[in-house]
DNA sequence: GTTGGCACTCGGTAGAATCGAGTGCCAATA
DNA sequence: TATTGGCACTCGATTCTACCGAGTGCCAAC
């Protein structure tokens, strides 16, 4: 019956008709939150034809997998797929007017440390697009070591500070077996502060074997960095306007699973990070791999630093959120993070 | 036609069979979400009287604002003046068994950083209870300066570090007008150390009036330790279980509202230390003055470490929430807290 | 290939009937 | 005089029906 193969080729391209009709759907279903018939369709500018037609093109799309009716006698919502489409022939908009605006006075008058910073944007995001967002902070891969230290906290208890040149400040506890001197405490600090300054996270740094409990504890303390600086659960997350999860959704049970997700950081940090090397980037429902996300896309955004994905802000809304909206906003504010962070980089060196 | 005036006396007591009747609608709302009829009330054995006697009661019950009828021919549910009553008269219960074992298995077992214990605190009450939990850890006033440290940056910028005797770790970066040489950052950040070792947070530390970009780099870095450790948004909060919200409440308009709250963590905390310094404490309804809340009770639990409350915990949920489950578990978590900090405190002398 | 026409489907809404939990009142009672 | 059983009444919830209309699928005509 058909020309040509049409069912679920995954590269699958529409033929102008099909993709203005899909597209009209797209539009109007995120627009109205309903199933879209075929006279509202044809009424629209891009397509052209009669109601008639719309509905036969409509059952092709169906069958191919791009839409989907929530019952026999309802119009027409799009599937993941639909929705695929639509974001990947969507060309590149710009934010608003209005939000650039916005977007630069922000970046101009927020200040203090990272991690309000990151915070505030998170805000920012989720005030700008009304969805929920996440920012997680440029990892440490890159920084160096200013300076560390070991404070005693009593005899058998130390911490272990290291302060890294982006400013961040990581610390450890050590409970230690036998009791150590203050004295023995100091020597092992300013030793290890000496050989520590001006390293690199990117390596380990080559400890002399020596013997004694100084020795063993810089060989704790600097483990303790690397490990602290190093592991996943380090990394600075962000959850801006989490209550807008509750407007996205109808039920309370999906609006439940989704903040379930949510709480657990962990999870959205490997997301996050799973999906940013790919550049900006949208995944639809069952893309993303949490049954509890099926009804959730996510921009994502990586804020680059020389080239290199660090971090990354994202955006979180309903499969039928306003993916160009969505998707100018997460770029435009990850490139003047970037832009801070990295200018930051060179200004410290 | 009353004996006495029985409107509306703030420190009213009820008789005993009133004070039953009230109990027992509570206790049964609380377990059901449904309004109360006289007959279910009749049926409880506290009470021993028919259902007509239950439901002239009933008026009289309503008529002082203890029980409302959502209309007419429907039983009777708790106001906030009701549920008032009935914890106030509450006597103190007891954590369930089962409960007692996890709570003291948790403290044992969690380690690591305060900030961690605080984290996965909250993440037990939440669990334990069902409800959303509010954790603020305790604040430095009563901590010492362990040690203090300027870390060079960059040329016109420093990073302020101070650890104090309770662990934590609070920073600040300082923009500076005019370049300071690497020497003169650690010519201040040795003098500084010197000085604010062993300091207390209670009272700010007297510097020696001198001139110099040393001198000034030192009262900046001090101003910045003080305002950093003493400052109401620095302390720490955690939120666990918010997706609880969304289970405790029908509406979505009252999860969306609730949660607008919890994204704000200053409310919530200036919220808690509001109530922390009355003792073990419920906040039910409108007494929390919070229009978002309307629908909430709060549990407070404060954490005292030698009789000073310094921290607290909290619990969250509807009105109907289970009252003496909550305190109990607000109190048992909060012992266990205190006795972990005080204990640390003595450790640490 | 496109279109107008048309019968059909089916969710949503409105109205009527019914049910029943629970009330308020009152006269009988202990 | 406080308590109680009896009873009429109220009113939300549920069920049923009818019906509307948006939208479809199909088909013959263009």
């Amino acid at each position: 019956m058909a020309r040509r193969s049409e069912k679920q080729d995954p590269a699958q391209e529409l033929d102008a008709r099909k993709a203005a009709i899909l597209d009209a759907v797209v539009t109007e279903h995120i627009d109205t939150a309903q199933p879209v018939g075929s006279s509202s369709v044809a009424a629209s500018q891009a397509v052209g034809v009669s109601p008639a037609t719309v509905r036969s093109e409509m059952v092709a799309l169906e069958r191919e997998g791009f839409l989907s009716q929530p019952h026999t006698s309802a119009g027409r919502i799009p599937t993941d797929r639909g929705y695929r489409y639509f974001v990947d022939h969507l060309r590149q908009g710009t934010l608003g007017e209005a939000q650039q605006v916005t977007v630069r006075e922000f970046f101009n008058s927020v200040h203090g440390e990272i991690e309000d910073v990151l915070e505030q944007t998170s805000t920012l995001l989720s005030s700008l697009t009304q969805y929920t967002s996440v920012v997680v902070g440029p990892s440490h891969t890159h920084a160096t070591i200013r300076s560390a230290q070991i404070v005693d906290l009593g005899p058998t208890r130390a911490l272990v500070v290291a302060v890294l040149s982006d400013g961040a400040v990581e610390k450890r506890t050590l409970e230690l077996d036998l009791e150590v001197s203050v004295i023995d405490v100091a020597d092992a600090s300013s030793q290890l502060n000496a050989l520590l300054v001006g390293a690199s996270l990117d390596q380990r740094v080559e400890l002399p074997s020596r013997e004694g409990a100084v020795a063993e504890l810089i060989r704790r303390s600097n483990a303790a960095i690397f490990e602290q600086t190093t592991t996943i659960d380090g990394d600075q997350v962000f959850i801006g306007g989490s209550s807008r999860v509750a407007d996205a959704f109808e039920t309370v049970d999906t609006v439940r699973s989704v903040l379930g997700i949510l709480e657990q950081e962990l999870v959205v940090v490997s997301l996050l990070r799973d999906i940013m090397d790919k550049g900006l980037t949208v995944s639809i429902g069952s893309e993303l791999g949490f049954e509890s996300l099926s009804a959730c896309a996510v921009v994502v955004a990586p804020v680059s630093i020389d080239g290199v994905p660090a971090g990354a802000v994202g955006l979180l809304g309903p499969t039928r959120m306003n993916y160009p909206e969505a998707l100018a906003t997460a770029q435009a504010v990850s490139e003047e993070l970037a832009h801070r962070f990295g200018g930051e980089e060179k200004r410290r060196g």
